[in-house]
DNA sequence: CAGTGGTCTAGACCACATC
DNA sequence: ATGTGGTCTAGACCACTGA
């Protein structure tokens, strides 16, 4: 089954006619891949067969395998460990897209975050901010959380969070009852979906007196606010959030 | 990036003793070929020689030199056409590491930067919080490099940038003189420093008097301080340097 | 046309993790 | 001991570029 200089008369793995005939078998291969991830062959975690495996099933070489998978890895999909194996990555893993998230102290020590407190869940009409951040159309339902983030007595984070009803039905009640840890961790095994990407715009304002009150800090205070659209990986946005920071005994890092 | 792992039984291109031993033969190359970039060997723009002919000066295989040079373009270093050629980034300032620099407006277009206005350069001692961020000694000697960012009508950033007397010397001098739309750029031609990465840290304060009159905004008004130290090749920090934005026209976007 | 990078193969040996 | 990914080789043919 295996030709000897592919290229320009290639099959295309079975059954996938999305792409493009004559993309290079490496692309074929990522794009089989990444199919066969969001069917959810491969939950997050489970590992992938190997190069091999994969080879011997594809009809490709192992080194045409290898660069799709390494496109996957650069690519923040799949984690590849040395000795042990290929896995779908997972929040409840290691895998984190990039963000502020991070929180150091002014000496520069990184602060355990020890608390994730959930003050509200509730379903709500989107309103334009939310809409345009989520791309649904107004008056939409969505979920609306609210968290605070803490780090030893203080409260470091305002975090409000939007998921779209059409997406994640009933989000609201399952966090309220989950209190999750990681938000995304549950998407992935309540809803199925990876986050895979954040786009993240940073401003700086003045806080709200319900916010200071809740991050315990004087009215007017300066704050980061940290605004975060997070992708799945067909590239469509699940969330919209919001990331009230306060900064004076704590900062953020680029990660 | 990608992962690597040394592998044993390997030469060391030749007389290139910066390079740990162990390290990969691609890591080699890679760091062989920066090298002789930051020497000088090739200009921006040139073209360096072929896969084939570096593969044979080196006495490894092609796929290993290939290897090396796909990092360098995955890192920006280098230009890659097919059917043409390598070649050097024509300018140096396309070799970015991420940064917050992109500016948007509250529409989400891109604003072009129009103007690097540099207000003040001049060599003072460090104090305390420059000479921890280069990790030098308090009172050693740096320059002091204060720049306007202009964007339109409006003043976006007000960078202050400090660079340690001991590696960049009389760089006050020289910014005054060149004025340089990038101040990497000048470092790589300069002093033949490449820096290759970034560790940024983010704040919100409010505005100093002197800010707020370079910035003409209002006393009081809430900024975006970014405060990053930048790292050559080596790892060792070359600048550091505090930017403060004004975000009620404008936001900062990871990039 | 000759030369370049881009793709692909089929092996080899290594370091590493797990059992 | 087995199986994994990581490195490296030495070839092949392709598509594209320019003279």
């Amino acid at each position: 089954m295996k030709r000897s200089h592919p290229s320009s008369t290639n099959r295309i793995v079975p059954d996938a006619p999305p792409s493009v005939p004559s993309a290079p078998l490496y692309r074929q291969v990522r794009e089989d891949l990444i199919r066969r991830v969001l069917k959810g062959e491969w939950g997050p975690g489970a590992m992938l067969p190997s190069e091999k495996q994969l080879a011997q099933d594809y009809g490709h070489s192992q080194g045409t395998v290898r660069k799709a998978l390494m496109q996957l890895f650069d690519e923040g999909l799949v984690i590849r460990r040395s000795g042990r194996g290929t896995f779908v990555a997972s929040h409840a893993g290691q895998y984190k897209p990039a963000s502020f998230h991070p929180i150091y102290d002014n000496g520069g020590a990184r602060v355990v975050e020890d608390a994730s407190l959930y003050v509200r869940c509730e379903r709500i009409a989107a309103k334009e901010r939310v809409a345009a951040g989520l791309k649904i159309a107004v008056g939409a339902g969505v979920s609306q959380i609210l968290r605070l983030r803490r780090s030893g007595s203080r409260t470091a984070v305002v975090e409000t969070m939007y998921l779209p009803e059409e997406l994640c039905p009933d989000a609201y009640a399952l966090v309220r009852r989950e209190r999750p840890q990681s938000l995304y961790a549950l998407l992935e095994q309540a809803y199925n979906i990876l986050i895979t990407d954040v786009d993240e715009r940073v401003r700086a304002r003045l806080v709200t007196d319900d916010e200071a009150a809740l991050l315990e800090i004087a009215p007017q205070s300066p704050v980061l606010e940290i605004e975060r659209t997070a992708l799945s990986l067909g590239g469509h946005p699940v969330e919209w959030r919001t990331m009230v920071c306060e900064t004076s005994e704590f900062y953020y890092r680029r990660s």
